[in-house]
DNA sequence: ATGAAAGCGCTAACAG
DNA sequence: CTGTTAGCGCTTTCAT
């Protein structure tokens, strides 16, 4: 039933509580209640009468009151990075998953202008009952004081200390994958663009340097500074275009680095696959579209999704015990075309 | 001070409240509140007092039973995509818009999963006083329903119904830019590959239509069925380069759009800008990506972002009368590497 | 400048 | 199966 009032009420206009559903319908408010949430204790015809009530006056049971009454408020705080792709593949997963779990996620985001300690101050006012943080900056200290509050899962980043769960992938596995891939087609001179201090890239340059000495590369390691922008990778491209013998695969921190590294190649008229071979990380749908057609290392988001709702709830709803858990997710490799035979076979 | 207790609490531990504080502070409740809300009425002694009890105890004011108790929850709820990078950018400007006017954002995400209507229930149970959608693709008719609730405003797609705000780029002067552009530089056969249904996509045809009458090239108007992603691109590329007289410039409906146009192009051994020039839409961070280096119509997601909340507190704030407002924000064009002098400049 | 009392909308615990 | 009572943590109103 539509209602005919002037079409556009003031801010302050009243509400439609439970009480006034269940004077309509005749009934106390407990049932109201019983039935808004799907709970048994009200008689078929009373249930019927009170959703038809409640869809008539239009009610919407209110959420904050709901928490605030209840012992259990079933929130789950996700903090995330709104720039990051990638973070948006994990949100997606964990609504999923927190859905199946029979609890409510709060997203509080990350930007220039809105800082972590902001974002994270936020989920606890709201009363989460644990926290799910994305490649969060802040300093391990602050993260471990969090986590004496309340449960706290830290995915995409490794964090060594046992008050905190960790959901992340095996970033030395992915990039070995990709050294082997380049090493089996030929490549002796792979270079590794490297991440800095971003999360993961410590992980990563000492996987890239373990897989290159199980190939005998040993003395083609090189490793130049990049970041986690396509900037970052075109400087360090052009960085090793200059060396007297540039590398014929690059190894690239992550997709958007992946992309300046391609950039910086084709403005200086090399060919990709041909005179050089790129492999990026993460597998955005930057890295699927196919004009770029990178060669990449997966992460997979649905399954990382998973396990850090489960630690959460684990930690809420069963007893995991003290002992922080680290759920390493393995990564795959995803050829498609910027990888190929190197330009002369015998270097 | 740091708590010294078995590091993990249970789901159940009992949070720190405002009587705590007041009661180790050896003040009222009353007091606390006001300090912690940082209103006058308290003796700087006090103040100090109790900010220093608050911190030592780790008290966090619970959001949920404050908005319950006041008149007015100063929440605008927000609707987004969450694999829209459009919306990202928008996000990230309500949120800097919304903190300086004195709301709190709710963030609702809407995934394959997760659907617009329980994205938006969320928001109304959560006591948001307005709306902002981005890109709602529910019908109108619902919006409206909506809109007799609460103040609506729609981001990023046209509404024509006065009961809703509406805050969107003018869509048919932004795809006006790049066909004066490229009619510019000498094209003539300038195709638009469309997008369908999607917000904006009709203006964008007709703008297209009218700017190549203007120009005097109405013979040469060629409108093929594309998508948002780019795989509708590069399908619609093809069938283009099928027909016996191809497009010497296409415009796509959006910059996923333009990748996909790009890549069947380049899968055709065609050159970019040499022999076809193309222009995407929105400015994403991939079209500025250095190794695309689209030339596309760039959309102000900053600007946007501050009418929208403009648009919204207007409402509750002051009052902006009955009828809709509609925002319409000047896009510009970008030129970058993808548009040049088309092959042959006489045909 | 401070305190006491009431109540926001809901659900838990109990009584019928 | 239904109704009553109390109270979640906070802010508002009123009194001091």
């Amino acid at each position: 039933v539509t209602t005919n009032q002037p079409h556009r009420q003031t801010g302050k206009a009243r509400r439609v509580t439970l009480a006034d559903v269940a004077e309509r319908a005749g009934v106390s408010a407990q049932l109201v209640s019983l039935v808004m949430r799907g709970r048994p204790g009200a008689s078929p015809a009373n249930r019927e009468r009170v959703l038809q009530v409640a869809r008539e006056l239009g009610y919407v049971p209110d959420a904050r009151a709901r928490v605030l009454r209840q012992e259990r408020t079933n929130l789950l705080g996700v903090m995330f990075h709104l720039q990051q792709p990638f973070h948006a593949d994990l949100v997606e997963g964990i609504y999923a998953a927190a859905d199946a779990a029979g609890y409510e996620v709060v997203l509080s985001a990350v930007t220039d202008t809105r800082r972590e300690d902001r974002a994270i101050e936020t989920l606890l006012a709201e009363r989460c009952e644990a926290l799910i943080l994305l490649g969060p900056g802040t300093p391990t200290r602050q993260l471990v004081e969090l986590a004496a509050r309340l449960p706290v899962t830290v995915v995409a980043r490794g964090i060594a200390d046992p008050a905190i769960d960790v959901v992340r992938t095996a970033d030395a596995k992915g990039i070995q994958l990709a050294v082997d891939h380049l090493a089996g087609l030929g490549h002796s001179r792979i270079a590794h663009v490297d991440g800095g201090d971003a999360p993961g890239a410590a992980q990563r340059r000492k996987g890239y340097r373990d897989a290159m000495r199980r190939h005998g590369l040993t003395d083609f390691i090189q490793v130049v500074p990049g970041g986690l922008k396509d900037d970052d990778g075109a400087r360090a491209t052009r960085q090793l275009l200059d060396s007297p013998h540039p590398p014929t695969g690059i190894l690239a921190f992550n997709d958007r680095c992946a992309t300046g590294v391609l950039d910086a190649l084709y403005r200086a008229r090399l060919v990709v696959p041909d005179d050089v071979s790129v492999v990026g990380f993460d597998d955005t749908h930057v890295a699927a579209f196919s004009h770029v057609d990178l060669t990449t290392v997966r992460q997979d988001a649905a399954v990382m999704a998973r396990l850090a709702v489960d630690q959460a709830v684990g930690r809420l709803d069963a007893d995991l015990g003290e002992a922080g858990h680290e759920a390493v997710v393995p990564p795959t490799l995803v050829v498609r075309g910027t990888t190929g035979t190197p330009p002369s076979p015998m270097n």
